[in-house]
DNA sequence: TCCAAAATAAGAATTATTCTCACCTTGCTC
DNA sequence: GAGCAAGGTGAGAATAATTCTTATTTTGGA
């Protein structure tokens, strides 16, 4: 499993000491299967399918199970330390990331990469709602076909 | 049931000429409960559920089944007479329009309106993705609160 | 009218996700 | 470090949205 740190500009992943002091704030615990949940996200560059984190977590808690994978996903996006991508079709993907950034998507695989938000932000910006409306937030997802895919 | 009409710009919605042709191309027929299916999202302004397209064709069409439904929906979308919208949390949505277009949705309400895509795409087309990432479509939601809930 | 391809109804099956519940851990408090 | 209450876990059942299956019916052209 490749660990790669993502690096410049704005909040990206902390640490399990962060994570513990999110969890604690609204009388969460640290366990051994969150913190298996929250290092796997952390050491992958895709956003993964709940699916995807319960096969690779398994690999090091065998009897871990799925449903307990779902609430600990939960409770990462409830501390905000994980957010849920819930564009795209089929299931949620998952993102160690909470800072606002957008994402890429290929079609053809369906996985999913970041985009850097500064590079749409005032751009998006620049996009004006209908009267009365207040935007508080944009979810974008740039489709098409990745390298790999495109053959 | 209201049946207002779409006015302004882009292509819009097709007639049931069109849409005979459309399918004909793809060597699909026309039936009394495709057509039916088509007719309800042609007359209605947000953009529905199959769920909720399928109890209201059902009160034209008692013995109309659900699955017929989600078949005429996708067999719509294949010959590009409707669109479907996979984003947001729940279930998907079907909109009539299959212009180039982009949405805002309300946090309070959960409903969505329509967004002008001319509002949008010269701001997204400065939008660059990963080198090797080659962009076919664009999928913008703004996220906010309506007029109504505001207060 | 005849026919092959396509569509339908009804319900079973699938997929992603959430719930249930008996038992096990965590993180205090003493 | 033992005791305890709140929170977490695992296994499987339950649910929601969607798709598949199959026998029967319709459609649109020859």
């Amino acid at each position: 499993m490749k660990r790669t740190v993502q690096e410049s500009g704005g909040k990206r992943k902390a640490g399990l000491e962060e994570l513990r002091r999110r969890l604690d704030e609204r009388g969460g615990h640290m366990t051994r299967q969150r913190a298996a949940v929250y290092d796997y996200l952390s050491g992958v560059e895709h956003h993964p399918t709940a699916e995807e984190v319960f096969l690779n977590v398994k690999r090091r808690i065998p009897k871990i199970s799925l449903a307990t994978v779902y609430k600990n996903l939960e409770a990462l996006v409830a501390c905000e330390a994980i957010s849920k991508l819930t564009y795209g079709d089929g299931s949620a993907r998952y993102d160690i990331r909470t800072d606002h950034h957008y994402h890429t998507r290929c079609l053809g695989c369906g996985r999913m990469w970041d985009l850097e938000a500064a590079r749409g932000k005032s751009a998006l910006e620049q996009i004006k709602p209908q009267p009365g409306f207040a935007v508080s937030d944009f979810r974008l997802e740039l489709l098409g076909h990745c390298e790999d895919c495109r053959g």
